[in-house]
DNA sequence: ATGGCTTTCTACGAAAGA
């Protein structure tokens, strides 16, 4: 089977690509953030004609993420035990028979310092990703395994980015955000791409502005988790680096993993 | 990069994204 993380920067703006994309690559499950709609206008006509039903926390502007699949799935939760008064919608889980699926979008972070009108949008994220590494953690000691897709908004490695220095102090990519994103390899969660791609300089969003695709300045910020008990039936992995190329693009590529069926 | 692009909203500029 074949699952896909993607953040598309609004499921209505990319609804012809998204169409081509499952038309082409026809992958099983399809992890969506920023989907940028709520249920009163998500395309879920459009792709169930394209043959997916469409499972969505959606978020009227911003945010909003969504699972899609080819078979019907059970279970929706729309939001993990979150921090208090958190009101954006990040997080989605779904089930079938073998596997608890889950797409999150991490929040950003910045600009890392607090001002004085905004509290700290580092502090939110750092909050956030705890209450999700607790929850996740929680949930893998569950018999069913995960595979969770997202938008992770972690400069992992400084070789996951064209220029570290440039960076320097930015959320993505400050120790204590890394910090909480480790975590997760320690549940034990497999990290999907750098499992079978350990050193490879891979991206997977480049900014809109400057041409950053044509120049190659992007950043690896997409990943797809799976629990290690399904590490012998991953066989490959990616990233489908042409969308960002294609008319109409999202700023992120589809991160992809292929694993053995059940 | 103090977002030179893109998207959305009770829209015609501002906010958000990374």
């Amino acid at each position: 089977m074949q699952i896909v993380s993607w953040n598309v920067a609004s499921v209505r703006a990319r609804l012809p690509l998204l169409k081509t994309f499952l038309c082409e690559e026809k992958p099983d499950i399809v992890f969506l953030q920023e989907i940028k709609a709520t249920s009163e206008n998500f395309p879920f006509s459009e792709l169930k004609k394209c043959g997916y039903r469409s499972y969505i926390h959606g978020q009227k502007g911003f945010n909003g993420v969504a699972v899609l699949s080819k078979k019907d799935l059970q279970n929706q939760v729309i939001d993990m035990p979150a921090i208090s008064g958190d009101i954006q919608a990040r997080f989605v889980q779904v089930e079938d028979d073998n596997l608890i699926y889950i797409s999150v979008y991490v929040p950003n972070g910045n600009p890392p310092l607090n001002d004085l009108k905004d509290t700290s949008r580092l502090a939110y994220k750092l909050e956030w990703m705890q209450a999700f590494n607790n929850y996740v953690h929680q949930l893998s000691t569950c018999q069913k395994p995960i595979v969770i897709g997202g938008d992770f908004n972690v400069i992992v490695h400084d070789f996951d980015v064209y220029d570290a220095q440039l960076f320097q102090g930015n959320a993505l990519i400050l120790p204590s955000v890394r910090a909480q994103f480790s975590q997760l390899e320690c549940m034990p969660l497999i990290n999907t791409l750098r499992y079978l791609h350990p050193t490879e300089k891979l991206y997977s969003f480049w900014d809109f502005q400057q041409g950053a695709a044509q120049r190659n300045m992007g950043m690896l910020l997409d990943y797809i988790f799976i629990s290690s008990i399904l590490k012998d039936k991953l066989y490959k992995s990616g990233i489908y680096k042409q969308y960002r190329f294609m008319e109409k693009p999202s700023d992120h590529a589809p991160v992809y993993c292929f694993l053995d069926d059940f």
